[in-house]
DNA sequence: TCTGGGGTCCTTTTTCCC
DNA sequence: TCTGGGGAAAAAGGACCC
């Protein structure tokens, strides 16, 4: 699933001193397609792509897919224009989260120093395992064997002096394989690559760059710091500079705290009745609280993103006066930044909830605001969503929802009663 | 061609306070 | 009372990643 251009001259062997190179980069190949086709193996040797049916982007597709010019994040209906005999298979997330919590354990054996990026990907700092297993090429060997004997799918492995240049390794070393950039090799590597290479540089800093004349990692290296700067901004520019000359100081951190917890849904037809999308915000709202309640947390601030018909995206945040971690301050919340948005009477594509600004629950006071005086009590609130989040614990997410989004009603109400639905 | 959903981070603008 | 500047925090938007 990593993105980025590839340079076919960094294909190739780099030498094998790995001394000072204590930096694994493991990426599964074709993640999502890999597990589908793990279990359905009458599916191998087939274009599959993982993604969804109706106005879905591809998620994954196999190499034979990707044969045909598919790749990841491109829309379905292009995908299949290039690849009518394709396979398509709905993502089931759940499964991948699994497969992807296993080979965490795998990783997780080799050193506590894991630092785990997204589902599929993850750095490792090996320099106190080395003793125990050996040289860092060994280890990612040994990783890659594990995962392919235990979840039947393959990954890459990237290993460099830091964590820039060993995610590149590891781009270069698919599908299935491995590559050492050792130190003295660094510079030499990134030079015959394009800049699109460089963490950071999508489409339009490509471009922005560009019209500076710069093209390729060798021509951004040659450039001065301030020319770069000039192109992208002082603090991306320094940043690019310094990955240019292969400079990447940061270390592998195992835990980082999450910032922001969201949700956001596309609707299937755009939706122009207003009752409908608060009912969406509402159901997100809930999700959010569900996920903060969770991981004991409680946010400061909730902001809402819209995407109208002309795919133009509008966001609008509000601070709370307290933290909260209840679905109903939340959606409250969201309701009135909704309400103050402009849509320009387009109807509606996406609703997103998010709660930012976060903290630890049990550091959070409570502060009664006058609202609790017309209104049912946050606390209140609070223990009647925690019996939900029993209920689900229980009989699965469907067995509960906030009222107005019952499917039958979702249009007429705007009462967030919490009513159990069928736990047949 | 028609663009998901989960995030992070940065920049610019606005607001607020001293 | 008016004006202004500076700085912090909040809000909005956007680029980017997988």
């Amino acid at each position: 699933m990593s993105r980025g251009p590839r340079s076919e001259l960094a294909r190739r062997s780099w030498g094998t001193e790995e001394d000072g190179c204590s930096i694994l980069h493991v990426d599964m190949d074709a993640f999502f397609a890999s597990v589908e086709l793990a279990r359905r193996p009458q599916l191998r040797g087939l274009p599959v792509i993982v993604g969804g049916a109706q106005r879905g982007v591809v998620l994954a597709a196999t190499y034979e897919a990707r044969a045909f010019g598919v790749h990841s994040a491109m829309p379905m209906a292009a995908a299949l224009r290039l690849c009518p005999q394709a396979v398509v298979v709905p993502p089931d997330h759940a499964t991948y989260r699994e497969v992807s919590k296993g080979v965490m354990a795998v990783l997780g054996d080799v050193t506590a120093l894991v630092e785990q990026v997204s589902v599929d990907e993850a750095f490792l700092d090996v320099a106190g395992a080395r003793r125990r297993l050996g040289p860092p090429t060994v280890i990612g060997e040994a990783i890659r064997r594990q995962v392919r004997e235990r979840f039947g799918i393959t990954c890459s492995v990237g290993i460099a002096a830091n964590k820039f240049v060993a995610k590149l390794a590891s781009g270069h070393a698919k599908p299935d394989g491995l590559l050492l950039v050792p130190r003295a090799a660094t510079i030499d590597f990134l030079r015959v690559l394009p800049v699109g290479a460089l963490w950071g540089v999508g489409e339009r800093t490509e471009a922005s760059l560009a019209r500076w004349g710069i093209r390729t990692v060798a021509e951004l290296a040659d450039s001065d710091v301030a020319t770069v700067q000039r192109a992208v901004g002082k603090v991306a520019g320094k940043h690019l500079f310094d990955l240019a000359w292969g400079r990447d100081p940061r270390p592998v951190e195992p835990r980082r705290d999450e910032k922001s917890i969201g949700a956001e849904e596309t609707f299937v037809v755009d939706v122009a009745d207003p009752a409908v999308v608060e009912a969406k915000a509402l159901e997100l709202a809930d999700r959010c609280a569900a996920r903060l309640r969770e991981r004991r947390l409680v946010a400061r601030t909730v902001s809402i993103k819209v995407r109208t018909a002309d795919f133009r995206t509008l966001s609008r945040s509000r601070t709370l006066t307290t933290p909260t971690d209840v679905a109903r301050e939340i959606y409250l919340a969201a309701r009135d930044l909704l309400a103050g948005v402009d849509l320009r009477g387009l109807p509606v594509r996406l609703i997103g909830v998010r709660a930012e600004g976060l903290d630890d629950a049990s550091a959070a006071v409570h502060q009664p605001t006058l609202d609790e005086a017309v209104d049912a009590p946050v606390a209140t609130r609070r223990e009647a969503e925690k019996a939900m989040d029993e209920v689900r614990a229980k009989f699965g997410r469907a067995a509960i929802r906030p009222g107005s989004t019952e499917p039958t009603a979702a249009a007429t109400r705007s009462t967030t009663t919490f009513v159990p639905a069928d736990l047949s």
